[in-house]
DNA sequence: GTGAAAGCGCTAACAG
DNA sequence: CTGTTAGCGCTTTCAC
């Protein structure tokens, strides 16, 4: 570029100091001199360096953001949670996907780090000894989202998973016969762990029969939900329901199931999760579990503000609700 | 932190120009001087400032990426084509969502340049004057990523969209009498106008009726595909084929039509654009034009490289291969 | 092959 | 209310 701060004190004949306030809104200026620096910027179209800034201040006003795959809706209905409270708050959001590698993960949280963050938000599978190590040595804060790690040391924001899919599981209509099938995936391990968990607790309650045929690991895309349908109705004893730990793998089973010919909900109820926006593009519509992606973007990246800027906090560990969401698919 | 290259020079007992040296893998450093660096770095842990480093260097290694919104499926994997480029060649990502909104796009792109990016990509519904002068006065270069700008002064990457859509309207099988719909929507104006444009000719090559009963304005949405169908289904002559400017509007009509109890594709042919995930989501399968929007964006990046780093450049205007996919909800 | 020194453009005390 | 003066942590000539 080349117009700089002192460019401008000299045009306005006031020192840098002055300007430097003007542009920070430093209220400590008469609103004469404040005018004439304002002129001088405009005629000079001076554009504050914020790498200068940064670098004097010690503060970015950049965030990090490691999601595993931005090309993912559920992810990038998160990612644009965070970034419209980031844009109010007036911070940039620096985005890397990471696959849920582990080793990426810890690159890109350093990468991040060199690049001066003020902070990081991060979604990730599972949150190792190592993870929390790196946090740690971050010394700015760490926000999980969506990302559930045991010790419970870290400020996370998430729904109760285990809860929502035992809710899942009793909102099925009785019919004490037949089991209920759950496609899960190793995408966020330790989430499908937990609704998992909630699965087989259900089960349990309501005396309902479990085995490891009741259980098909997909992938968590479309045609993995397919083949979950086709194999559970191969089955002597074909479940009446199915839950999918995503909407996109219900959508496969739904189809999967209807190309067999099972009519839907009246043979077999399917539900799904998340509450995408897919759960309405299929027919028929995809009674769902409700987790506000969206809030869980916006609320991470709102704790990570208060983190910032020293605001009282009154809980680290937030917990969103949840909710099931009847459409016709089930029932 | 802390730790700085100073700390550095003094545990190594060399000066700090050697250890920026080692640092940027310059050569002229003896090898053993060089082991010594490397030893106290890890000693230290210490991690350079990539702030204090673009203040100094004028790079920051970090490209602005203005995205419409990054919650929606075909942007979302745009952008992830530009992430996996930029992470190859060790560029950062800073991201935000504009909604298309004028104000918002220049007000994206003014803070990006505070924050001294060293390139910008740029995708929004339409290139007006004033983008073209900001972008002038960025300094920076910017590259226009599924995005046209008539003026066809700047480096961009797109599909040839005008002979695509002309290209669906041809693939629609012969049937004189009745006419082709086409659903629209105000995003992407530019882009949509030029849709619209192989639409009418092509409608006239094959002398097909055309008014403005042909057209029904959407908003991108799955909900406005439905409104279509409704709409087209209550002319006096409905036509034989819908096509979507999104595939999300084409799931709409296909759905639409079908709550009408029309039959896909025997009474009505679909056709949907962009070819993304949902093409496969719905029954029938829908025909969808492909646009191949990783590969828009990844090549945006590989050009913003190029000229970030004074490679040769055969064609700053780049049109990528676009084809039609056709599935079950045609012929 | 290595060191000294001068910035990069701005913020942040500290005076006055 | 305004100016002076140090840095922030690193790159980059220019010497030696």
């Amino acid at each position: 570029m080349g117009v700089t701060i002192y460019d401008v004190a000299k045009k306005a004949n006031v020192s840098m100091a002055t300007v430097s306030r003007v542009i920070n809104g430093n209220t400590n200026v008469k609103p004469t001199t404040r005018q004439k620096v304002i002129d001088a910027i405009n005629e000079l179209g001076f554009r504050p360096n914020a790498v200068a800034r940064g670098l004097a201040s010690r503060k970015t006003t950049s965030v990090g953001v490691i999601i595993p795959d931005i090309s993912n809706l559920f992810f990038a209905e998160l990612a644009r949670g965070i970034e419209d409270i980031a844009s109010m708050y007036k911070y940039h959001i620096i985005l890397s996907s990471s696959d849920q590698q582990k080793t990426k993960e810890l690159d890109l949280l350093d990468n991040m780090l060199e690049k001066q963050v003020d902070g990081v938000i991060f979604m990730g599978s599972s949150v190792t000894d190592e993870h929390i190590e790196a946090f740690d040595r971050a010394n700015v804060p760490v926000i999980l989202a969506a990302t559930v790690d045991e010790s419970q040391s870290l400020p996370s924001v998430n729904i109760d998973y285990y809860q929502a899919m035992k809710e899942a599981v009793e909102s099925i209509s009785d019919d004490t016969t037949s089991g209920i099938g759950f496609v899960t995936s190793p995408l966020n391990a330790k989430i499908n762990d937990m609704k998992k968990q909630g699965y087989i607790d259900a089960l349990k309650e309501r005396s309902l029969p479990f085995n490891e045929e009741s259980i098909f690991d997909g992938d968590d895309s479309y045609n993995s939900g397919i083949e979950a349908a086709n194999q559970f109705l191969s089955l002597s004893q074909p479940p009446k329901a199915i839950i999918a730990s995503s909407d996109e793998m219900a959508l496969g089973v739904i189809h999967g199931a209807q190309d067999n010919g099972v009519k839907i909900p009246e043979e077999l109820n399917v539900i799904g999760f998340d509450n995408t926006r897919l759960a309405n593009m299929v027919r028929p519509t995809l009674t769902s579990v409700l987790q506000p992606m969206y809030d869980i973007g916006a609320v991470s990246m709102r704790l990570l503000t208060k983190l910032l800027q020293g605001e009282d906090i009154e809980q680290e560990q937030i917990t969103l609700p949840h909710r099931i969401v009847e459409r016709d698919s089930t029932k």
